[in-house]
Parts: structure tokens; C-alpha cells; sequence
RNA sequence: GGUCCCAUCGUCCAGAGGCCAAGGACACAGCCCUUUCAAGGCUGCGACGCGGGUUCGAAUCCCGCUGGGACCGCCA
């Protein structure tokens, strides 16, 4: 399965709206086929729905397969020698070839429109990379609820191509060597197949995916919440979480392995270990790949990733990433370890290092006896250092002497003051990370010193 | 209604006739660690849809059933 010579595989998505979870996933096989294979990964617009298809949601396409990590070889934006990479740009194309189809006797004219003739006893069967053996007859291609046998339209009344049509037409011209496309086009294949027939010409090969599914076994739509892949990164996921995520509905590599990059996917992937099952998107697994890549990820990676979200909730980072320099960012962020799974999660978890003012708002010292704690403050703020080690062996001890003093009724108030949260890093960990001045500011704050 | 596809733990995958009294991961439960929560370690729960064949032997092959799904548009 790996001898294939020149591949050339593409991604050919109509731009009608936001690449979704289910594009991407196919975009993403198409890559992976293609840097497995030392191939070409072509990426061509299929604008050919004139009231639906927008600029826009071209340049959106584009930028969420950008994010996914998904680079393309040849396509609208960077040419070709295949070229041009949208379908509108390709009418002449289109027409030549369907007048050939008419002046043949293999398609006729209806209206403005140019339909196939289908005949029937025609067999269509081919073989699909992943499902195998498809066995299909012409006379299977029939009009809904009535057995008569159904043309294809090639052309539409308003000059543009079909579906079926242009995307033959263009996979034999653009030398596509897989046609790598979601299972729901299975039983538009025998169709193709036909067209490329009438045209004389080589079929390529086909590998179809299995589909996505909602949580109810549904193909996944908006009502599934999240669609767009967008959607997935101001939620907080990471583009390399979504790859490994995607790589993983419908494939695996045969063995353990299920947190891996891009590149080691590709050197993996291959077409003939593609599930045909239908796989169901579960967050709880996205979770915990995003969860695994955060922990991995270089501090100062890390750190561009949370960045935007800490903007976002309104703290001062650019101040204190002068002030305090990025490190003690990047660094605050290595403490979180395993902390939060999402790039989202990770910054709400630890605002309290950029800044005290969620502090203040989320807690107060109404309730605590202050004496026994200002006692206990004051033995760490006399420490000579101010190291998590040497402030947790002052507490221990100064805990150790005090009849009945548990270490979690001093260790708690500590951490609500400096971090507001129930939930922190090692305590000591963090007010040395934070400083003594900022810890005693804090401490002060609340009253406590 | 027609054509086609699919069927292993709740979920994602492994399994391509004996190595499977079915393995891993997520989720869930418990324990350990512990200043909290995570992370980490350990343990547990949990599936071959059903019925027929073929075979010495079937999760793996065949047939039927059932259950899902896709398509049948001058959308892609």
C-alpha cells in the first residue's frame, strides 16, 4: 500500500460555510495520505452553488486548515500547474467537455441544462480502499419513490457544473491519483464512475471515511453544539490536539500509541488501516489528548497558547510580562502542570498570577481567626529564603510545635489569599513563584499580616 | 419506496480461523500519594447484536434476521 507512485490527493470543500469538524477530518486524511507518500496535497474550492458559496467562507476554510496544520501544495491561493483551483474559474472546462458528451450522443440537452444519460444493465461496481468490494448496477439509479432510471445533470440551467459532473472532470485533469472523501459519497461513486466512462478516461482510486456522529449516533450538526473548527479553538483547544483527535476517529496505527504529532501520524497513516465504522466525536477523549498536549508542550509555546485567553478575561499580561518578564509567565504556567485541559481552563486556573484583582473578588477573610494565622505567617515571612522547600519545612515545623495544628487549616486560608481558589498548585510552590513582596501584599490585603 | 454501507466494553481503537476464558485508551468507581485539585501509580467495572451454517476450531469466513447510517437535488 505504500508503492504508490505520485500521489496526488486533494481536499475539495464548497465555501458555504465554516470548515467543520467533518472537513476537517477529511482534509486531514487527504494530508496525511499525501506527506505519507511524499505526495501532493492539492486544496480546490468547489464555488460551484452560486447563491451559497462565498469569498469569505473560502478565506475561512483556508485560515482553519492553516490552524489545523494543514498545508496544501497546490490550490486557489498559491497556483498550480494543475490550476485553476476554483471550479467557477473552470466553466470553459466544464462546457467543452459536456458539448463533447452532447455532440457523442451520451448526454442531451434540457432546457438550458445538459443531463447524462444513464443507461441501464451498465455494471458499476469498483473497489473503495477502505470498504472494499462495492457492487452496484446502473439500474440501482433511480428517481425517489418511483422506479424510473434517473439522468445526471452535468450542467445546471444556470451554466455552472454539478457535483458529480465537475469533480470527475476535475480529479482526472488535476491527475488525482486517490479520491480520499467522506462515506456519505459512496453511492455518488457509481455515478462518477460512469461519467469517467462516457469520458474514456482511468478512474483513480477511492478511499472513503468513515462518518463523524454525535454523542446520539447522529451525523454531527449544529445540533450537536460545536460544528465549526473555530468553534473548538476559542474553546480552548489547541490546533495539535484536534489532529491527534481527528487522526484517531476512524484510524489507528495498530498500535498503543495515541498521543503523537503531526509528523509521526503521517509517517504512520495508512489508507488500508482506515475503520469503516461510523465513529462518534467524544469529548471526553478530546479532553484528555488536549490535556496531554498542554502538559507537553515548550513553556513558551505553552504560554502563546493560554496568552489569548488570559487577555480575554481582562488581565494585565503585556504589564506584567514586562514587569516580571516572561519567564515568570511561562513559568507559572510548567507549575499548572496537568492543571485544566483546555488552553481555556489553564488560564482561568491561574489568573491569580497575572494579576490580584480576581483574587480579591472571589474571596474574603470574614471568617477566619486571624490570630493563630498572623502567628503562623509571620514564622514563614521570617524564613531566609523564600523557597517552596524551606517555607513547607517552617510550616511543618511550626505546625509540629503547636498542640492540634493541622497543616490544611493553614495551608488552605494561604492558598485563598493568594490564589481566591480552593484549588492551586503546591501552595508554597505558588507564593514562591509569586514572590514574598506579592505574597505579603496579598496577605495584607486580607489581613492576615 | 429503491440502492449502498456499517455492526467488538458507554466512547475511540486492537483483533485480518487457533497466540482471545477478547487487549489498550477515554470515561466511571476504589485505593495509594497528599496542604487542595490535578498529574502519577495500582485495582476494579465493562463488549464480540441475534440465529443459522462452514471448520477439528470463528469476534474473525458465508447466509438470514435485527438494529443503525448514507444516498436517491439543475446542494456539494
Amino acid at each position: 500500500m505504500t508503492d504508490f507512485k505520485n500521489v496526488r490527493v486533494r481536499f475539495a470543500p464548497s465555501p458555504t460555510g465554516a470548515l467543520h469538524i467533518g472537513g476537517g477530518h477529511t482534509a486531514l486524511f487527504n494530508w496525511l495520505w499525501a506527506r505519507h507518500n511524499n505526495g501532493k496535497f492539492i486544496l480546490r474550492i468547489e464555488d460551484t452553488d452560486l447563491v451559497r458559496s462565498t469569498k469569505e467562507y473560502e478565506q475561512t476554510i483556508m485560515s482553519g486548515m492553516v490552524w489545523l496544520g494543514l498545508d496544501w501544495d497546490e490550490g486557489p491561493d498559491i497556483g498550480g500547474n494543475y490550476g485553476p483551483y476554483r471550479q467557477s474559474e473552470r466553466l470553459d472546462i466544464y462546457r467543452d467537455y459536456a458539448n463533447r458528451l452532447v455532440d457523442e450522443g451520451k448526454a442531451y440537452r434540457d432546457g438550458e441544462a445538459i443531463i447524462f444519460r444513464v443507461e441501464s444493465g451498465q455494471d458499476i461496481s469498483f473497489r473503495d480502499i477502505v470498504y472494499g468490494q462495492i457492487d452496484v448496477m446502473s439500474d440501482g439509479l433511480r428517481e425517489k419513490d418511483s422506479d424510473k432510471l434517473k439522468d445526471i445533470v452535468i450542467i445546471k440551467s444556470d451554466g455552472m457544473p454539478t457535483y458529480n459532473y465537475a469533480v470527475v472532470i476535475d480529479d482526472h485533469l488535476m491527475n488525482i491519483s486517490h479520491v480520499i472523501r467522506g462515506e456519505d459519497h459512496i453511492s455518488n461513486t457509481p455515478k462518477q464512475i460512469l461519467l469517467y466512462r462516457a469520458l474514456g478516461w482511468d478512474v483513480p482510486e477511492f478511499a472513503h471515511l468513515p462518518m463523524i456522529l454525535g454523542r446520539d449516533k447522529k451525523k454531527l450538526s449544529k445540533r450537536h453544539g460545536a460544528t465549526s473548527i473555530y468553534e473548538y479553538r476559542d474553546m480552548g483547544y489547541m490546533p495539535d490536539s484536534m489532529f491527534n483527535f481527528l487522526a484517531l476517529l476512524g484510524w489507528s496505527a495498530g498500535d498503543d500509541k495515541e498521543i503523537f504529532s503531526r509528523n509521526e501520524a503521517a509517517e504512520l497513516f495508512e489508507l488500508s488501516r482506515v475503520t469503516r465504522k461510523a465513529a462518534v466525536f467524544d469529548f471526553d477523549k478530546l479532553n484528555y489528548i488536549n490535556q496531554e498536549h498542554l502538559k507537553a508542550l515548550d513553556p513558551m509555546v505553552r504560554l502563546s497558547m493560554i496568552k489569548p485567553f488570559w487577555i480575554e478575561a481582562g488581565l494585565p499580561v503585556d504589564e506584567i510580562e514586562k514587569s516580571r518578564g516572561v519567564k515568570y509567565l511561562a513559568d507559572a504556567l510548567t507549575l499548572m502542570a496537568g492543571r485544566g485541559r483546555t488552553a481555556k481552563e489553564m488560564a482561568d486556573f491561574s489568573d491569580y498570577f497575572v494579576s490580584f484583582e480576581p483574587v480579591k473578588s472571589r474571596w474574603n477573610s470574614d471568617s477566619l481567626d486571624k490570630d493563630k494565622l498572623k502567628e503562623f505567617f509571620a514564622a514563614l515571612f521570617a524564613s531566609d529564603e523564600w523557597k517552596a522547600t524551606q517555607l513547607e519545612e517552617i510550616a511543618r515545623s511550626w505546625i509540629g510545635s503547636h498542640d492540634g495544628a493541622k497543616m490544611k487549616d493553614y495551608a488552605m486560608p494561604l492558598r485563598f489569599a493568594l490564589t481566591g481558589m480552593k484549588v492551586s498548585p503546591g501552595i508554597f510552590e505558588v507564593a514562591e513563584h509569586l514572590g514574598l513582596d506579592e505574597c505579603r501584599k496579598r496577605l495584607q490585603y486580607f489581613g492576615l499580616m
